[in-house]
DNA sequence: ATTTTTTGCTCAATCGTTTGCGCAATGTAT
DNA sequence: ATACATTGCGCAAACGATTGAGCAAAAAAT
């Protein structure tokens, strides 16, 4: 008996040395070894009505055994589905993308899809070349947001020249007609201004980022929009304009902004009001007492500067789910229906840099 | 000749209309209008030198008109390289896992490899499913950062047994045989502490994280040797053992260890240390002065802080290119070579919260 | 002019799965 | 006992690329 066993171990062993590097067993080993045919095992294992139940026990018991793994890549091959989903974002450290990629992992990992990441950093060139890739790497749809020098579309009508399907989220072209998720930007700044307004102040500034973006353009008109429901004049000289939105740049944007004596900002972006509150604070006016601060984002840090910020919170997980449910609702449909938009609505998270009361 | 084009492009309409979803040029597209074999389309786009450079320009000009896409899962399955290489993460949102991936993307996509990202959400059950996923995948290596519920090898076995590289980052499992890229964390603990000492602080204490992990433990034995190495106590009191780092617990931690009047704290996490400081504001305690603080990972908020925050930075970016570098080795060396640590060195950014001169 | 070499390409098998069609064997109705 | 479904499975052709072997024609050597 000890014999055997060695035997046989010995003989396992000459045939792994032998094929060097142990193959993973296919559906075609364990065919061979129930004496069934590939296709009878490929039925078995899809749980086909076809094979009995019987058969199917031994198939799955066997397959168990042997530890076997389906080849994606040779199913995909075959069926025309990689269950592949690839997704281009311009930069993925930065709490916004990354939490939204978290929530695409989740819904594309539950629905059976496994998630390719590219980034472009903000660089066009580089997201045409994040399309060719993850074409030929036969993914079966696309959810993409938009680098910052991104400005034509044409590298996107390839994509749908090949009928995948193409989903926008968060950053999108102005005046194209495609399927997207978005945050009511519009509402987020509509929101946090007249919030400031509510805690009474009157000269109210703004962080506002590139306008050809929607997201800023919307944030923008929101403030706008507010102030006029509540009876403000519009200040050109209150609002700044940014082409990127740092804390460096809020510094400048601030210092820009001081001789114009605003008593609130509303910043279109988290890290921009951060450097406002430091200049603020080595200018020796309170925050926000003197003047009160909302930034964009919810960022992790807001809670951790002092005063905490308020911001208006993206829901970033939800829009990743959002974006996935799009895709695989446009897969069903093949590509019939109109373009649709789903629209996520912000949360004003208000802390104490707003606070009057 | 004006007829004549009208038909072929009417005959192209047709097919595509009949085929509805217009597949996406093959090779043998390309083999049958130029009346060449597939074979030989093929090695013209591999750039065979049996092949003349007149065919070579011809395949190539009509592949770029018909814009042909190499189709990866075929030649993937072909050659049993699939060019896909997966990488397991606890959580994706948080800076340094993000970073991490952002190196990896790069140095991977440099290497023509496209990244296939999974999360286990600190879940040692998801972990083992992400194995599967990623082996399903075929993937040509794996890189991973242990979850946190992680204790035993066994999942990741089957990875080696199908000689698939296996790199880990950061978090490994103490007492396993592994490749792997670390932070030197005790080089951290310990030039934090001794900072610490040089300001001046005697009563030192530490937020230690889960032993069981590499890095915690590390980091945790840099502090005590550095307390040695100086003249110190070691002081049981002053350590608390954390089970998450977060900003609540951090905050918990603290109020742990004010009995034990500490004159500086050496976190092992920085989320942790701002939990710390929060506390000691509400208490009234100035920080530096009354008790320095330094954290570990340099995250964005230590800027944002006040005071800000010295940190140690852990070289998220290098980590991760220098993983896909040790997977890349790896892929060359065909199993053989044993197993080897990459260690990289943390540098320590100092700010105001441990700054007493 | 014949043999040898080189050049430039084709043939056909292969990777691991899926899937339309067909064909026995078994069960059911007549 | 014959005809007709039904059940359970096998055959073989795909999917799109790669690759070793082979083969004809042109070029070079004898």
């Amino acid at each position: 008996m000890l014999l055997c066993f060695l035997l046989l171990n010995n003989t396992i062993g000459f045939i792994l040395g032998k094929e060097k590097e142990s193959k993973p067993t296919s559906i075609t080993d364990l065919a061979k070894q129930l004496g069934l045919s590939v296709s009878g095992v490929s039925r078995a294992l899809n749980n086909d009505p076809r094979i009995s139940a019987a058969t199917k026990q031994r198939v799955q018991t066997l397959a168990r055994q042997l530890n076997y793994q389906p080849n994606h890549l040779a199913a995909g091959l075959r069926k025309g589905k990689s269950k592949l989903l690839g997704v281009i974002v311009p930069y993925i450290d930065g709490r916004f993308f990354a939490v939204v990629i978290k929530g695409i992992e989740l819904a594309a990992s539950q629905a059976g899809f496994n998630v390719i990441i590219c980034q472009s950093n903000e660089d066009v060139a580089h997201e045409r070349q994040n399309i060719e890739t993850l074409l030929s790497a036969q993914v079966e749809g696309i959810l993409v947001s938009l680098s910052r020098t991104t400005h034509d579309f044409a590298h996107f009508e390839k994509v749908q020249q090949r009928g995948v399907p193409l989903v926008f989220f968060d950053r999108i072209l102005l005046g194209t007609e495609v399927n997207a998720v978005l945050l009511d930007d519009y509402a987020g700044g509509f929101l946090s201004t007249e919030h400031l307004i509510e805690q009474g102040c009157r000269r109210i500034g703004h962080f506002a980022g590139p306008q050809h973006l929607g997201i800023y353009k919307h944030r923008r008109q929101g403030y706008l929009d507010a102030l006029q429901k509540h009876g403000l004049p519009v200040a050109e000289e209150l609002i700044v304009y940014c082409d990127t939105m740092t804390v460096e740049t809020g510094r400048q944007a601030m210092q820009q902004l001081l001789p114009a004596r605003p008593d609130a900002i509303f910043s279109s972006s988290d890290a921009a009001v951060a450097g406002a509150l430091q200049v603020l604070e080595e200018q020796g006016s309170r925050v926000p007492e003197d003047v009160a601060l909302t930034g964009f984002s919810n960022e992790m840090f807001t809670s951790l500067t002092k005063p905490r910020l308020t911001s208006v919170d993206q829901r970033c997980e939800q829009m990743g789910e959002a974006a996935v449910r799009l895709f695989l609702q446009l897969r069903q449909e093949r590509g019939n229906a109109p373009p649709q938009h789903v629209v996520l609505e912000p949360e004003l998270r208000v802390r104490a840099s707003s606070l009057r009361t």
